[in-house]
Parts: C-alpha cells; structure tokens; sequence
DNA sequence: TGCGAAATTGAGAACGTTATCAACTGCTAA
DNA sequence: TTAGCAGTTGATAACGTTCTCAATTTCGCA
C-alpha cells in the first residue's frame, strides 16, 4: 500500500515532471496571465496526475501574511461567545480567512498578553473579541494588540472605551422597544429582570428600559428593578424578589429570554394568568423560545449578520493596514427585531 | 509613533543582539539544555529587549507540522455540531494544537473533496468530523483523506461503517434508559417522537425505545412510532399525529428536548394534565429544559468528556503515524446521564 | 534586415525557523 | 604527552513557496 515514507508532492516535483522551472508552476498555480498555453497545459496535466496542492503554510510565509483570524470568544458562558456564528465562518470564508480560535473558561484566569500571544504567535493578521465583560484589564490587553502588535482587533460586543470598532446589537434600542411595546399594551407597572451587573449588554438593555419609562412618565428606579445572572434561576429569583419587594406589577422586561423562562415559571408557581395578570418579554428568540408556556415574546437579534459585519470590518482595516494606512472605520449596529407571541 | 515599516523581529536580530549565531538563540528559545548559563542569560536577555516571538508559521513550516486540527461541523443545524464543546478546545490547547474550523451549512452541497481541501491544503494533522448524516458520500470522504492523504481522522458521532475511531453518545443505551424509565414510573403505551430519519443518533435511540418495550413486552411498532425534525415544530405535530392514530398513550420519549417541548405544548392545549395523563422524557438537557412548564426529565450527555476523548484520540493516531505505526484504537461511548425532574 | 517591445521563462534570493554535522574548547585518563 | 570525551557553538542546508530581476524568444514594423 502507501508506503510510510510517502513525501508530499511538492512544487518541485511538478516542475521536474513537466520539465519546467519552480517559477513556471507558481505562476500556472496562481493563474497568471504569462504562461504560454501549452506550457499551461503541460504543467497543468503534471499537476493533475501528481495530485499536487499548494502548501498554504509556505505560502503564507513568504508573502509574510497567514489569512487567519483569531477568535477570542467565551468558553461555557451564556452570552453567545460560543455561537460562533454562521456570520463569522461564512465571511471569512469568502475572504480567505481561515479562524483559529482561543475560548476563554468561566474559571480561566482574566485574560491576559498570555492568553492571546499563542494567536499572535501563529501570525494572525486580525482579532475578533468576542468577550463581553467590559474589565478595564481588557481595554489594556486589546490597546496592546493594536498597538504594539499591529495587529487590528474588532469587538463583536460594543466597548466604546477601548478604540476598537464593533460590530455589535443595539442593546438600548431593544430596551425601548421591548418597553415600549408593553406599554402600547397598557401596561403600566412594568419592571425589569436585567442581566449580571457587570455585563455590558445587560447595562444597554437596562438604560433602554429606563429611557422609555421616562419618556412615558413611569416609574423606573431602582425598586423596579433587579440584576439576574442570564439564566433562568436568575430570572425565578428575580421575580419572587419584586413581587416581595413591589407587591405587584403588570409586566415584566426580562435581560433575555433564559430569564424570562426562569420568571414565568416563578409567575406560573404563584398561580398568575400569563399575559392576563403579568405580560413578559425577553431578549434573544432563543430556540425553543416560541414553544415556551405560553409562547414568549421576545427581541431577535441577527447574529449572522453581526458576525459577517466584523469580518468585514475586519478585513477592511487588515487591508488599511497593508498598505500603510490607519482607517477609522464606522461601528455597525445591528438593529433589534420585535417578536410578538402570545406572552405579551 | 510605531513606524509603519515595523519589521517583526526574527530570530536574527535576537542573534545579532547578542553576539551569538542563530542556532544558539534557536536552542535558548527551545529550551535546550547544551548552552552555556552565561550564554542562555545573554541570549534571554536580548529576547526580552526585543520582544523576541518565535514565528511558529516557520516552525511548523521546516518540522513538516502544523500542530493544527480542523474540525469539520455543521452549522447551523441542531445537532451540536456548533456546540464545539469546550471539551475540545481545552483539550486541543493541552496538546499544543489550534483548531481550523470548516462548517457545513444546511444549504450547502454534499460535503466532497473541495469541502475539505482547505483543511488539507494548511496541512491539518487531523481531523475531528462532527456531522452526523450518515450519507455514503461522507464515507467515500473520509477514507479518501485517511487513506490517500494518511491524515487521520476521529468522528464525534458514531459512524461505525466507516473505519474511523469515534467517540460518541451511547444514543442506544439514552434510548433504553428513557424507556425503562417511562415503564418502571408504570407507563405501559409509551410513543416515540424520533429525530430525523436519516440521522444516526435518531436510528440508535429510536432502537433503544424499541429494545426495552420489547424487552418488557410492550407493543414498539411503527404506529407508536413517528419521526419528527428535531424542532419543536416536530414535537407539535408528531404528538398530534399520534394522538390522531392511537386514540391516546401514557407517555411520550422524544427524540430530544426541543421535541419534547413542542409535544408538551401540544399536550397543553389539549388540555392534558403532565404528568398525570402523559409523562414525558427528552434527551439533551438543553439549557432550559429544566423551567419547562413542567420541568423536563431528560437524558444528559457528557460534551465536554467526548470533545476531550475525541482530541485525545486523534493525539495518540497522529503520534503513531508519525512513528509509521498504525494504531487501533477504541472507541469512546459516553454514557447517558438521567435527569429526573417533574415531567415524567 | 534590424530593432524595440512584448511575451515567456528561469535563476537565485528570500521568508524565519530547525536539522545536521563539524569544529572548537577544556578536562580527564592512560 | 596525547587520545578521548563531554560540553558548547556555529556554518550551512533545508522546508515549500513567492519575489525580483535578468535572459531568452517571438513578433510587429519600419
């Protein structure tokens, strides 16, 4: 069979099979314009029969560029960092990218130039950051990756402090709208289940609930309000708290849609009619979420397209970068969808 | 500022720093022990000052490896193929691998040659294959990359028509445990909402049903028996189906959580009581599963040990390859996990 | 017939590293 | 004294490709 010591074939080969020069095969390989027909064809024929195929790794070192992308994405956490999007893969597909990815645990120190160097080792050329938590320590590490590496970095989540552009979702905007839409609906008492405190998204989420409740003239302090964890028994937790703490409300505009099933199970404990004496609202048209007792309605956001923007951008500032410029490239905010179900 | 024409520093210019040839600096880097201890602190120091970073492109270029594996899933589907469990990613990192991803989308073509031929052409030293159609086309495939390309490959679901190592889900032993389940808690019709047809893990566990009702005497034919897509919307309308065809049944084992949670639906608005009048029991443990109205019992599997296993065994095949050996290896069978909550 | 331009081809260096082997130092044992 | 050996160090080739530039051939046209 194949012998144990079968070589790749090489360029090499291909050039000593069709009796042509190294130089000749790269330029039949790469397709350029000034290879004489038959030359062509004869390298070509050599290639076919040989099986040859590029080795991208010695390509890539010579012309001094990978055509990969870092992703630094979390690990087991809620927030989507692990829904590497079919945006991301496709886009950078179309680009030539190949992804190399880094997960960061829940139990993983805080990320420091270790954790991104064996990236940078590998010559990304750019850096997509996936990480939501907006620790100051991160600002530091991604102002480094630019610029002491050179290399670009775009936020999939929005970091407005670090000089980064992002692609992100409009988190405010779904605040308002989730709001406002429950007060369309008449209702008036309308609290908020928000996210973990220190997540970026959840604070977003959190101001737009405000914003509209004000602009409506209701009530929106801290009393109706209450800091989950993203997941349900945060959002059951939640509930009982503001229903001991308020005695009653009307609607509820939970951080996403794990805590609103985690609050509606809490509503369904206590014997309330969902959306006769609670209505409620998520975040996210989680799967399963139009399937919930009874259907939640919720706010989509498209992460395809999220993820095939910050390629873009991402692309766009690598090339910048090749040829000697620095670009200030606008943010992309992806805007939120309305899902009416029978919740609300 | 940083000049645009910043080179990288390469190992030169740590050599010429400090006074010694490439191949000493070459040794300090790798850790060698024949250097001098003046000399290594020399040399360390010169890679201090200058930032010195191995280019592991080159490295891997020169060593003929690339200290990659490309893991081929599916993208958007259900299935998990997305959930590249952090068991591979720790597990990869522990072994000095990074990981190049190659989805398959839903409305792409059948995976062929070309499909892959990106993972090859950056000279992936394995392979991870984590579709789980189990089309003919993908066993032509991949034999064809283990045998003619001798790079080997370990699949994350069970495929054992193909020569290849798996580590996989006991799917047979869920469908069993599930079942036995139903009947010991004295349920005697018990209905399958199976996956997808054509889908392995479906087939296994729709034979584990099949096996402990007949085991126990109890009627497993095909009109207990319908095959739904995965979704809640299959749930939905497989419980009606089956409703429709039998009159009425005193369990249901769906094929998994999302379908359990559509039959629940559907089950609700019929007005049946869960679990008095049908209990029900999915497989998955999807996050959320446990504040379904009622909380779902499920069968949970162990991601993060079969991502691991599954790097651990394309570990050890390469290293034997490398050494000329060919190696076989044992599968891995997860084995399932019950949840018991209030749904059966 | 000759000349310049275009088309085609190839030789050699380069990318940044490691592999291979030779060479140089001291030091010990005979 | 000298051979031998361990401990260090470096020169050179190699990995598989592309880049740069020069060389050769072909062609059109005066």
């Amino acid at each position: 069979m194949s012998s144990p010591s079968k070589r790749k074939v090489s360029i090499k080969d291909v050039a000593a099979t069709a009796g042509v020069s190294l130089q000749t095969v790269s330029r039949v390989v790469n397709g350029s314009e000034e290879v004489a027909s038959a030359t062509r064809e004869r390298v070509q024929a050599a290639i076919d029969s040989l099986g040859y195929r590029r080795n991208e790794l010695a390509r890539n070192l010579i012309q001094g560029r990978s055509r990969t992308l870092g992703v630094v994405c979390a690990g087991q956490d809620y927030l989507g960092g692990r829904q590497l999007n079919s945006g991301i893969t496709a886009e950078a597909e179309a680009f030539g990218y190949a992804l190399l990815i880094r997960e960061h645990q829940p139990d993983d120190p805080e990320p420091d130039d270790r954790f991104v160097q064996g990236l940078l080792d590998r010559q990304v050329e750019g850096i997509l950051w996936m990480l939501a938590e907006r620790h100051t320590a991160h600002e530091a590490l991604i102002r480094r990756i630019t610029e002491t590496h050179g290399v670009p970095v775009v936020a999939l989540v929005r970091s407005e402090s670090v000089g980064v552009p992002f692609s992100a979702f409009d988190n405010f905007g779904a605040g308002v709208m989730a709001t406002r839409h429950l007060i369309e609906r008449g209702r008036r008492r309308i609290v908020h289940i928000a996210g973990p405190e220190h997540a970026w998204d959840a604070q977003e989420r959190l101001r737009g609930w405000r914003h509209a409740m004000e602009e409506a003239g209701l009530p929106a302090d801290d009393s109706h309000l209450v800091f989950g964890n993203w997941g349900p028994e945060g959002g059951e937790a939640g509930f009982l708290t503001l229903r001991e703490r308020l005695g009653g409300f009307d609607a509820v505009f939970a951080g996403n849609d794990h805590t609103a099933l985690g609050a509606m199970s809490a509503a369904h404990k206590l014997g309330l009619q969902i959306p006769g004496d609670v209505a409620f609202i998520g975040v996210d048209d989680v799967k399963g979420s139009g399937w919930y007792v009874p259907p939640l309605s919720t706010i989509r956001r498209n992460r395809v397209e999220m993820g095939r923007q910050a390629v873009r951008m991402l692309a766009r500032l690598i090339e910048a970068g090749r040829a000697g410029q620095t670009l200030a490239l606008p943010d992309y905010l992806c805007a939120p969808e309305l899902i009416l179900r029978e919740s609300s």
